[in-house]
DNA sequence: CTAGGGTTAG
C-alpha cells in the first residue's frame, strides 16, 4: 500500500511534473488508475500546479470532478488563481465556497481581496470587506494590508489612508501597501512623505519598500533620495534581485544619470526582459538611440525575447535619435521574427519617427497603408506634432480638424491647432480657436516643474507665488532674464498660445514653471552643481531657448526631463539638438 | 499545509 503524505510516490510525481500542463495530465491519469484520484491533498497540489502552468481551463475541469472539496482546497484554489491573475475565476471559486457553506478564513480573504484589487472591482470589494467584518477578521494585519492596497488600486486613496491610520499594529507590509498606493496613483510626493514618516518612526524599510520608493524617486526625479535608498541597500546588504535592480536602473535613468543606470545593469547577475527594457528605454529618453539599438540586439545574443513594451522602448529611442533605417528594420522584425502584432503604441512611435525626421509623406503613407483599421487619435496626434515641428501648415490644419471631430473635448488638440495658426500668422484663427475653448470651458493641462534640494522636492507651477521665498525667486529670475537678453536671447512672440486666460498670458512666458524652478535651484545650490528639473508637460520653445542662455551666463549644466525625454543644457546648446 | 506589499513604454 502506498504511503500518504509528502513522501508518497504520487506526491513526488506531481513535484517532478512541475507547472507543466502535459506532465501534470499524465500524472493525473496515473492517479486515477492507481485509485488515488480521490485523494484531496493530492488533488489540491495538482490544482495548484495547474494554475501555475497557466491553464485555467484545466483547473476548471479538474475542479468539476472533485467530489468533496474542503475549505483548504478552496483556499488553495482561490489563492493560486488570484496569484496567477485568473482574478475572475478566483472570485467565482470564492462564491462557490460561500454557497457550499464553508467559512472563509483570513487566508481566503487576502487572496480574494487581491483579485478585487487587480480587477479594480470596487463594489464587490466593498461587499467582501463587509464579509471580513462579519467573520471577525477586521483587525488581521494581512487582511488589512490587502484592503489598503485594494482601496488604493481602486482609486480610493482617502479610504485606504483611513484604514491605514486606524491599523492598531503596522508592519512593514502595511507601510508598503500605503506608500505603493500613493506611488501607483501618481502621488509620488505623498509616497515619499509617508516614507519619511516611516523612517522617523524607526520602521525598518525592506527591499520592497526600496522598490516602491525608488519608483517614486523616478517619478519625481528625486536623485538625492534615490541615492540614499541605493546606499541603504548596500549598507543593509539587501539582495539586489532583478526587481530591485530594475527599479535602480529606472530611478537613475529617469533622474538623468544613464551612466549610473548602466553600472547597475552591468552588475546584475540575473537580467530579464523587464530589466533589458528599462535600460533600453533609459538610453532612449536621453537621446542615445545607438546605445538603445545596440542593447536591443544584444538581447538576442543573450537569448532574451523582447516583448511588446521592449519594442515601444526601442522604437521610441530610434524616433528621438533620428534612426529611421534601424527603426524601420526593427519594426519589420517585430512580426516577422518575433511574431508580435504591432499595436497603437508602436504605430505612434513609427509616425513620430518619420515625422521628426521630416519625412511627413512617409508618415502619412504609413498611417494610410500600414495601419489598416481606423487609426487611433494618438497616431494622428503624433502626425500633428510632426506638422507643427516642420511647419507644414496645410497638413497640420487638416489633421487637427480631423482630430477635433473625433475628440472634440481634448484641449490639447485646440492648443496645437492654435499654435499652428499662430506660426502661420493667422491671428484671426488663433482668436477663434481660443474662443471655442473658452465657450466649451476647456482648460489646458496645468504645467508644473519639480526640483529637489537637500532630498526634498519642491513644486512650482506657472506664476506660482506660494513659495515662502517667492519675492527673492521672482527678482532673481527677472535679473537672470535681462542678462539673457543682453547675451542675445529674444523672447518668443507672445501670440503663440500657451495659456487660455487673458491675465495668464502676460505672465505665462516670463514665469513658466521650469524657469521658476531653475531660478530656485540656482539660488539654493552651490556653484558648479548640476540643476535637475522635472516637468510634467513638454517644454515650450521659449523656455528651451531661454535655458540655453541661462546655461551659458551661469556656467551651469541644467538637465530638464519633460514629458517625453531629457534635455541636457550645457554651454548654450541642448542634447536634443532642438528636436523634441 | 497556505498569507498581505514590488520592476519595463506612452
Amino acid at each position: 500500500m502506498e504511503q500518504k503524505g509528502h513522501h508518497s510516490p504520487s506526491y513526488q510525481a506531481l513535484i517532478k511534473a512541475g507547472p507543466r500542463l502535459k506532465p501534470l495530465q499524465q500524472v493525473q491519469a496515473r492517479l486515477v488508475v492507481s485509485g488515488f484520484g480521490r485523494s484531496r491533498s493530492l488533488l489540491t497540489k495538482l490544482l495548484s500546479l495547474a494554475c501555475a502552468a497557466g491553464s485555467i481551463a484545466y483547473v476548471r475541469r479538474l475542479f468539476f470532478f472533485i467530489p468533496n472539496p474542503d475549505a483548504f482546497l478552496f483556499d488553495t484554489l482561490i489563492k493560486q488563481t488570484s496569484k496567477f491573475s485568473f482574478s475572475i475565476d478566483s472570485l467565482l471559486f470564492y462564491r462557490r465556497m460561500i454557497l457550499s457553506k464553508f467559512s472563509p478564513s483570513n487566508y481566503t480573504f487576502t487572496a480574494v481581496i487581491k483579485s478585487c484589487a487587480d480587477l479594480s472591482a470596487l463594489k464587490l470589494g466593498r461587499v467582501i470587506h463587509t464579509h471580513v467584518f462579519v467573520r471577525g477578521y477586521g483587525l488581521d494585519v494581512h487582511v488589512q494590508a490587502a484592503l489598503v492596497s485594494f482601496y488604493a488600486k481602486s482609486c480610493n486613496l482617502s479610504v485606504a489612508r483611513k484604514l491605514f491610520d486606524k491599523m492598531p499594529e503596522k508592519t512593514v507590509v502595511s507601510w508598503n501597501s500605503m506608500i505603493s498606493g500613493y506611488e501607483q496613483n501618481g502621488f509620488a510626493k505623498e509616497a515619499t512623505g509617508l516614507f519619511y514618516l516611516m523612517r522617523d518612526l524607526s520602521v525598518k524599510p525592506d527591499s520592497t519598500t526600496c522598490v516602491i520608493v525608488l519608483s517614486a524617486c523616478a517619478q519625481l526625479g528625486a536623485i538625492g533620495l534615490g541615492r540614499w535608498v541605493h546606499e541603504y541597500i548596500v549598507a543593509q546588504a539587501l539582495d539586489v534581485n532583478v526587481v530591485l535592480g530594475t527599479s535602480l536602473i529606472n530611478m537613475y535613468a529617469r533622474c538623468g544619470q544613464v551612466g549610473k543606470a548602466r553600472e547597475v545593469f552591468d552588475s546584475m547577475t540575473e537580467i530579464n526582459v523587464v530589466a533589458w527594457t528599462a535600460m533600453i528605454s533609459g538610453y532612449g529618453m536621453h537621446g542615445y538611440g545607438t546605445q538603445a539599438v545596440e542593447l536591443f540586439h544584444q538581447m538576442r545574443v543573450h537569448g532574451r525575447r523582447p516583448n511588446s513594451v521592449t519594442f515601444v522602448a526601442v522604437l521610441s529611442a530610434c524616433a528621438h535619435a533620428g534612426l529611421v533605417h534601424e527603426g524601420r528594420q526593427i519594426f519589420k522584425s517585430m512580426r516577422q521574427e518575433y511574431g508580435l502584432m504591432p499595436v497603437v503604441e508602436h504605430h505612434v512611435c513609427m509616425v513620430d519617427m518619420f515625422g521628426r525626421a521630416g519625412l511627413l509623406n512617409e508618415a502619412y503613407v504609413f498611417i494610410k497603408e500600414v495601419i489598416r483599421e481606423r487609426p487611433a487619435p494618438a497616431v494622428w496626434t503624433a502626425m500633428l506634432g510632426a506638422c507643427k515641428m516642420h511647419k507644414n501648415f496645410d497638413m497640420g490644419v487638416e489633421v487637427a480638424e480631423h482630430l477635433l471631430s473625433v475628440e472634440p473635448e481634448n484641449p490639447g488638440h485646440y492648443v496645437m491647432l492654435s499654435n499652428i495658426y499662430a506660426l502661420a500668422g493667422r491671428m484671426d484663427h488663433v482668436e477663434m480657436v481660443r474662443n471655442i475653448m473658452i465657450r466649451k470651458s476647456l482648460k489646458k493641462q496645468v504645467g508644473y516643474s519639480t526640483i529637489e534640494v537637500d532630498q526634498r522636492t519642491y513644486l512650482f507651477s506657472m506664476g506660482d507665488k506660494s513659495h515662502p521665498d517667492t519675492h527673492e525667486i521672482f527678482q532673481y529670475l527677472d535679473e537672470l532674464m535681462s542678462r539673457c537678453r543682453e547675451a542675445g536671447y529674444v523672447p518668443e512672440s507672445e501670440w503663440v498660445m500657451h495659456e487660455v486666460e487673458e491675465e495668464e498670458r502676460e505672465y505665462a512666458l516670463r514665469y513658466h514653471s521650469e524657469k521658476l524652478a531653475i531660478a530656485f535651484g540656482l539660488l539654493r545650490s552651490s556653484h558648479g552643481m548640476t540643476i535637475r528639473i522635472v516637468k510634467n508637460l513638454r517644454m515650450c520653445e521659449d523656455c528651451h531657448s531661454a535655458i540655453k542662455f541661462i546655461s551659458v551666463i551661469t556656467n551651469r549644466e541644467i538637465i530638464v526631463r519633460d514629458k517625453l525625454r531629457f534635455h541636457h543644457f550645457k554651454g548654450g546648446s541642448c542634447s536634443c539638438l532642438d528636436y523634441w
